[in-house]
DNA sequence: ATATAATGCGAGCATTCGCTCGCTTTTTCC
DNA sequence: GGAAAAAGCGAGCGAATGCTCGCATTATAT
């Protein structure tokens, strides 16, 4: 017999019940983004697909936006994990093993779930996550960096940070043009050749 | 004392004053899109700007997405002529000039209205003008691939089709990212220094 | 077992927005 | 000058969709 709408504009979800609520739209969400696309992604089917109720939803997002944000967050999230790990991984390596991992790396992470991928960078400036994709890429930076920095013998006379924000820049954008546009006639042998070529295009400028 | 609409779904514009409505609703479009971001452009408020009914608007456009796509399509060719005269001016120098100038060129054009461009940077996706870009980036492949075909000799041996994929997904991101990240706060200086040092990388990585 | 809080429900209200249609005004052409 | 064609107009229809609200069900606490 209650209500009394949450403190909060609407959050949280305490017992188990609630959460897997939450979970269930979340991914309910992506799935509609991946498989009808934005427009056809009313809040009315996500509640319908998650088995859940328009009030329900409402009751846990504030609305369309945050629900897509949700999405993104999660991908985002899941994606730096690998980065993360990667980084800490090739930590002691020499540049040109540990620039070949990172390459390797953006390839596989943009490969989690490409048709995600893709739909999501449609769809980040309109939610308002621009400032989290920024975060998260400031983070990738100050990795990178970092571990350039340590290994700053093995390279030649450089500014850092203009170094990591063209490695970084370089990188990134040819794994996302290999997975996207390359559609998936990725044959196993030409991803090693982009990744060979790639490393000695960033070690080559590193040292 | 006519109403027949043009036989066709919407278009045309023969007389002088059309032509006129037809490039306020395009202007008005962009306008619209920079100020106030793609929800807020309605038809409505697009004719509105525009000086212009809407019952004329559909006269010409089937639809918003029309218009925005014309949008698109004016920045993408005001783009393309730039790149199209850097890369024929630049066919008879050796590849460290050519390269250099490239650079430049690919930061210039982003430069021309980094507003507008970011924009359309999110919104092409939406309007079905993905094939177009695509046609586009095809045209920037190819040209930049017959310029490197032409100085292969500078060159050590490799694959140019993957040389080119490699170069021009780098030199895109990297000029993407410079407009589109460091803000306005760019000072000559810093665009100077990260020309010659994505021209180092690329030209270091060719030979 | 009973009270209270948490979670879930879904019909329908309100709003937004694309778009049409019947009509007027302007231009063209003889 | 006048007829026909081209261009322009804008109130308002209809469909889509975000979201609310009053009530029902399930969990927790005592």
């Amino acid at each position: 017999m209650a209500r009394k709408p949450p403190t909060n504009p609407r959050k949280n979800a305490s017992q188990a019940r609630s959460r897997a609520t939450v979970d269930a739209l979340v991914e309910a969400t992506a799935r509609i983004l991946v498989r009808e696309g934005f427009e056809k992604t009313s809040t009315n089917r996500i509640a319908e697909i998650a088995g859940v109720s328009v009030g329900s939803l409402y009751q846990y997002f504030p609305g369309k936006e945050a629900l897509v944000a949700a999405v993104i967050d999660r991908h985002n999230h899941e994606i730096m994990q690998v980065v993360r790990a990667a980084l800490t991984e090739v930590a002691d390596l020499p540049i040109d093993k540990a620039v070949r991992r990172l390459v390797t790396v953006a390839i596989e992470a943009h490969r989690i779930d490409p048709k995600l991928h893709r739909v999501l960078a449609e769809q980040t400036p309109r939610t308002g996550q621009l400032a989290d994709v920024e975060a998260f890429n400031r983070e990738v930076h100050t990795l990178v960096r970092a571990y350039f920095e340590s290994r700053r013998k093995e390279m030649r006379k450089i500014d850092i940070d203009i170094a990591t924000f063209i490695c970084v820049s370089a990188i990134e954008a040819i794994a996302h043009n290999t997975v996207l546009n390359q559609a998936e006639m990725l044959s196993d042998k030409m991803v090693r050749t982009l990744v060979d070529e790639t490393t000695r295009m960033v070690v080559g400028y590193l040292r």
